[in-house]
DNA sequence: CATGGTTGCGAAACCGATTTCGCAATGGCC
DNA sequence: GGCCATTGCGAAATCGGTTTCGCAACCATG
């Protein structure tokens, strides 16, 4: 009767994990066999490779992500350089894009820079260079101004997101408010509505510019004109309840306002509600960036809103650092309608 | 006179980076006499070691970050663990954590679970071990349900955020709904207010009768009682609304209202706008979440809030798990006034 | 049968740091 | 002067993979 034969973990490792060499030295193969079989590079005989990967599924080897990732000189690790990524937009921006580098087994190494130092090595990049990220992702802060490119800095793939590069061959994503125009526009329309007015925020920001545009083409198309001229403001509350009230106050005759955020849009429902307007019957309101998807799980959706689709906009950006075709230029995410009860 | 000696660069490197055995040879000593230079190991005489340093700053050395890993051991990336990361509140958490990594020089490697299977290696852990991360954060979704503890699939040190484990000795971060109670009556308290009431979600929650507790806690210390019982409805506007009218029906008299979150407090101002309620004169009101510190750039404030501090929950959690001193047990992040013109 | 190409696999170099161990020189002490 | 401990430094092993190169066996072709 033969002693027991316990089941003795086979690696003598510091970590007790199974090695490669492991794997190559139970199978009867070299450690360059075995190798070639898990990474399917090389011929490699059928009966051979049978038995390598059958001693490897029975071992539960892994191999070390360390090792590999030193002997192939890439990290795994993609570096994300955020401007002030706690500002309210960019925060969905950050989330896209880690979760979908998750997803793709990357990680990533987000550093947050107050400024963006035009050109300039900061010690951020410097230390993106030393971890030998895979890849960059440049995150803006979702104002007008373009970030400096720093895409020269590197030789992994560099792609921006939430603010333009002013390189023109950079790779960028951007959210596309001239869509978001032309979106709201379009269902208002659908809805039957044919006298619509602007009302948003300050006249100076470049987004307001191009969902203005947007709404003028999806004007044109019905061979529609706006109702009233756009009124700017700023982007609160207030603002919105004294564009609204001035609105009405023009006699202007109106049965559906686009507005230049949630805020705004608000604003002019509690107009709505104070002068006994119905909405959607006698107005229909739609606004821009849904943060009551944002922000509530239980409360009761007032509006009709366009989302910007930030988070897909750091997906998009995650995916593509580390695809393989990528093409310059300034990719706009297309926006969505979310669906309330104001129009 | 001497043929001009270009710059050419040291290293026969093949990314051309500059190896610690480049600023060896430079310096005229051996590869592990520069090692224990630059990493402060070992006796080194002033002179050689100051020799070293010269030409490593010279030559620009940054030792590369993946051979380092791989020699150490510690990959300098931390997991993070999910639970809906979409979800409105665990948004921040998982910022603050990723940005607090990255201010630590660590990687994130953030996978999105969306079932946390009870103490099963599911695969994301499987991923984790191979990628030898140094650490781990489970991030919950804040709901009151505790998390199956994994730690003891780890080597690791795990930390958990923004919801309990079922584990004791594990480490644990939580929002301090004792102590957000407390802290907004209080300040109603000095404001002067006596006569406070509770107006808040659904009493099933765990998170209200703790909030609930600290509200009386505070109120004893202050020799006071509610000025009603408390009003529990749903975590929408519109119970604000319904809770603040009948409230008032009742005919209690009321200062002051601490409401379970902002939604709330938002219906509880209509309400007051509505009945010619001066606030904060008349009542002073109180949310929870500081919402309008999240979404509001520009718009104006209209609450006084309590912040649960979420961003800081994910930030302590990141610090918590690569620090030396970890306590065991359920450690609460205290929150924050803000005060807005509500009180 | 000679030749040349293909197939399957292994030995060894390599990635770039850290770390162990040992040797020689130096200094202190009796 | 003799002995021992300390100091300063280098040779070489190590971490665990990937990859190059070459060898031997086999096959097909003329």
């Amino acid at each position: 009767m033969t002693r027991l034969r316990y089941n003795r973990p086979v690696p003598s490792n510091r970590k007790g994990s199974v090695r490669l060499s492991d794997v190559a030295a139970i199978a009867g193969v070299s450690l360059s066999t075995a190798s070639k079989v898990l990474n399917g590079t090389d011929r490699i005989s059928e009966a051979t490779r049978a038995r390598v990967l059958a001693v490897a599924e029975r071992l539960d080897f892994r191999p070390n992500a360390l090792a590999r990732s030193f002997a192939l000189g890439r990290s795994r690790t993609v570096g994300v350089l955020t401007h002030r990524a706690d500002s309210t937009f960019s925060g969905p921006v950050v989330i896209g894009a880690v979760l979908q580098l998750g997803r793709l087994q990357q990680a990533a190494l987000v550093f947050d820079e107050d400024v963006l130092v035009h050109r300039e090595i900061t010690e951020s990049i410097r230390q993106f260079q030393a971890r030998q990220i895979d890849g960059l992702i440049v995150i803006g802060d979702g104002h007008e101004r373009r970030s400096p490119s720093i895409t020269h800095h590197f030789t992994v793939p560099v792609t921006y997101a939430f603010a333009a590069s002013d390189h023109p061959e950079d790779v960028v994503f951007l959210p596309d408010n001239e869509g978001a125009g032309a979106l709201a526009t379009r269902h208002l329309i659908e809805r039957g509505r044919t006298h619509i007015a602007h009302l948003t925020g300050s006249p100076s920001s470049i987004a307001v510019g191009l969902r203005e545009r947007g709404m003028l083409n999806a004007l044109n198309e019905a061979g529609l004109r706006p109702a009233a001229p756009t009124r700017y403001g700023s982007w609160g509350e207030g603002s919105g309840v004294k564009a609204m009230q001035e609105l009405l106050e023009s006699g202007a005759k109106v049965d559906a306002v686009f507005c230049g955020n949630d805020h705004i849009a608000r604003g002019v429902l509690d107009v709505c509600e104070a002068k006994g307007l119905r909405v959607p019957q006698d107005l229909a309101v739609v606004g821009v960036d849904n943060w009551e998807g944002i922000i509530v799980d239980q409360g009761v959706r007032r509006l009709t809103t366009i989302d910007l689709e930030l988070r897909s906009m750091g997906q998009l950006a995650a995916a593509n650092v580390l695809a393989d075709d990528r093409t310059p230029g300034e990719h706009y995410v297309p926006p969505t309608l979310v669906l309330g009860p104001s129009s």
